[in-house]
DNA sequence: ATGGCACACGTTATAGCATAACGCAATTGA
DNA sequence: TCAATTGCGTTATGCTATAACGTGTGCCAT
């Protein structure tokens, strides 16, 4: 009795450690790195960053969460339930605007950014992977 | 003698470290991380990664160098001379493409995604200090 | 059923990236 | 001349991430 479980309010089935770094970063008003989760989760029997890092991989994967490269810090995915996460469907490169006062992240995505960055690349013949669109400064309550 | 020297080929005056970092940057044909700049220095002199930090700091800060968040690397800036490392002219946000297999990175700059971001943040009140945009995957010659 | 496979998990150890805090030396300019 | 600024060097430390090992479980083709 180790693998999936029937989740109770997630989107794939995911295991319980899953379930747990979710729900930690769903709960969140801000980034987390591995390691504040890893805090976070300590009373759940978490022990050890891989226990962390390992769910956050299969998270990601799935596209319930998201990196934020610039932080090292993650994300709950902010498109809920029928938008981002279904499987294959991928509504392309998402960006994020952090700011840096008070830690909120707002993420949204735009064809056109979207558009312009694939025809670069296929007139230079790169094949694209993972695309970070990160804008980091001041939110509007902070810039005031 | 300790501060800045008349540079025999960078733009701003460079510090001696910051000379050294510099051309170490520029000679590569990758990004490289700090401490991988740190060993190729250890014959002049360099003993320890603030040494590298705190030059990349400088040279970040003159436009010279940047910094690759997804890849914790740092490039030396490809926009010759006149184009970029100007002091007060920034002509926008630049992008990498950064592929996988050979490490290799190309800069460039689009104003209609500039363009597009900044209106979003305007959109939103929100007050862009520093954006990041890095595509990964495959160049064209490591596709084929 | 059983053997092989894939996958999640737990643990220990280690690698890789970045900065804090101290003090010294040189430069600048009121 | 004295204070402020900047660069430098050193030691120590903290944060981020992965390697390598072994365990247990469910699945399913033979």
């Amino acid at each position: 009795m180790n693998a999936p479980i029937s989740s109770p309010v997630s989107s794939p089935a995911l295991t319980k450690n899953q379930n747990l770094v979710f729900d930690v970063l769903t709960r969140a008003e801000a980034p987390m790195s591995a390691y504040t989760i890893l805090d976070k989760l300590r009373d759940h029997g978490f022990r050890a960053p891989l226990q962390v890092y390992r769910a956050l991989d299969k998270l990601t994967e799935f596209g319930m969460v998201h990196r934020l490269e610039s932080l090292n810090a993650f994300v709950a995915c902010a498109h809920r339930e029928s938008e981002c996460c279904g499987a294959g469907h991928g509504h392309g490169t998402v960006a994020f605007a952090i700011c840096e006062s008070c830690g909120h992240v707002s993420e949204f995505h735009d064809h056109q950014v979207d558009h312009r960055l694939s025809d670069w690349a296929k007139s230079k013949g790169f094949k694209p992977a993972k695309t970070t669109i990160e804008i980091r400064g001041l939110c509007e309550a902070c810039a005031a």
